[in-house]
DNA sequence: TTCTAATTTGTTATTATTACAATTTAGTAT
DNA sequence: ATACTAAATTGTAATAATAACAAATTAGAA
């Protein structure tokens, strides 16, 4: 059951714990890009020995070894995300939702005229998002 | 002096004050994207009695009329930049400079498939600037 | 010049994140 | 299997960015 994430872990010569292999399913399941209060407070109900502390230091050595990435695109807090394939991201202004954008970007391999070493790309887009669109619409209609 | 940015707010039907003005033109003469606390720091050596509040009140207010943007790249704080075309961001993980990148990116016309209304467009790119590259190389050369 | 709503100010509150020290544990060597 | 040690986990306390709020001030209309 475990497996997958216990592999992963080994990949990166990284120590396995039982919190990291948590957290790590939590974020192959969950692909909302959840913020550690999120991610925290849904293992506690399971695990109710993990600490805050735990999941921020759990997450910065995913993070490091480019298991997972984190966003700024909330501007007041970090998501994250399991690094699979890069992709882009949209925030929808009004349900807060953030979602997967897979396009084409020719930015996207990495390289960057000007000199600069480009380790990391991301790019975001805000605005409201086709399901709130209908929503308005429907609002509309009925009054 | 500070016509320019006396039209500016004009333009946008917002409310001139001293304090707006001396932001504005802070951000137009400095495009280094610096926090709500350079902005304060510096503008206060003038301007005593500033308050921090005002800066982030006002750095508000343009934003709404997209006069600046801001930018959440660095994941810690917020940092704002003069609205002017469409530009991407690249930040350095040495020197913490974050510099303006102009490239072509066919995703910034603000409309992107799968039905979202995009409104917003950042791009960030992350790594080792030029400058940084060069000290590197001297370093490794010189011992 | 007067008036009023909006702005500025300073303080206090909130929230995400980091620092730190004590306890526990994974994984290696015996 | 056991003992050992460095690394991880935990809980708490500290820090830093931002938001909330109320009182004093001011821009701009009447």
């Amino acid at each position: 059951m475990y497996e997958k994430y216990v592999n992963i872990l080994k990949d990166h010569s990284i120590k396995i714990t039982s919190q990291r292999l948590e957290i790590l399913k939590y974020l192959d399941e969950h692909h909302t890009h959840p913020n550690v209060e999120e991610i925290y407070s849904e293992l506690k109900k399971k695990h109710p020995s993990l600490s805050r502390t735990t999941v921020y230091n759990s997450l910065e050595i995913l993070k490091k070894n480019r298991i997972v990435q984190s966003l700024t695109i909330s501007g007041s807090e970090l998501r994250y995300d399991i690094e699979e394939g890069l992709h882009h991201h949209f925030l929808c202004k009004k349900c807060g939702a953030i979602l997967d954008i897979s396009i084409a970007c020719p930015n996207m391999d990495r390289t960057l005229d000007g000199g600069h070493r480009v380790e990391e790309v991301q790019g975001y887009f805000k605005g409201i998002c086709k399901n709130c669109q209908t929503k308005e619409k429907g609002r509309r209609i009925n009054g």
